[in-house]
DNA sequence: ACAAAGCACTTTATTTTTTAAAGTACTTTG
DNA sequence: CAAAGTACTTTAAAAAATAAAGTGCTTTGT
């Protein structure tokens, strides 16, 4: 039992609702806004300013564009958010279950 | 893959000092301040702070005592605290590596 | 003996983050 | 065509995290 030093977590995804979106996102190929929202169960504020913090840190990337005259905002994981993702899982693994 | 709902992750130890200090505690009878300080790398504010939370959740138990002439602060896991961590272990777990 | 430096914390204040509430810009439905 | 809905974004308020000071001793050096 050695390292549980907290500052290795990753804090742009160990949050809530942003651990759970970037769950979300590592398993399907894109999701759009709606989409997570039900999934996370989330607030539309919430989600947006979310979604809006993992994509400054370029963990997600988003397209907006229209489907049947609506808005529609399509999200993906980047690669390096799908490498951050998997050392969060990893490292969190390592600290939890020992 | 159905339930990733955010809420239902708990947020008294969702966060990157909490989740460590009970990683930690999960695995030791007994840790002191300053044991808890240095293995999670923490400031002494802020290790405080976090424990006081933790404490009033009733998920850690403190005593306070006097050894070799200086204070010294005694934390370990409660029951409850315990049964909270292994849940939060399980829901993130189910929500991490699908 | 006494000042300076440590140790083990706690408290307060500042910054950052999270959440909730409004607001924007349409589109659909009665 | 007014009211309700969809899909968000922005702003404002509440909560949390971090950093900085402060407290109350004890130890070490001179």
């Amino acid at each position: 039992m050695d390292n549980f030093d907290y500052n290795e977590i990753d804090d742009v995804i160990h949050s809530r609702i942003r651990t759970a979106i970037m769950a979300v996102l590592a398993v399907v190929e894109e999701a759009d806004f709606s989409f997570l929202k039900n999934k996370i169960n989330a607030t539309d504020g919430n989600l947006s300013v979310h979604l809006k913090k993992l994509e400054d840190a370029k963990y997600i990337s988003s397209k907006k564009m229209f489907i049947d005259r609506k808005p529609v905002s399509k999200y993906k994981i980047t690669k390096s958010g799908l490498r951050a993702f998997e050392n969060y899982v990893n490292k969190l693994g390592s600290l939890i279950k020992k």
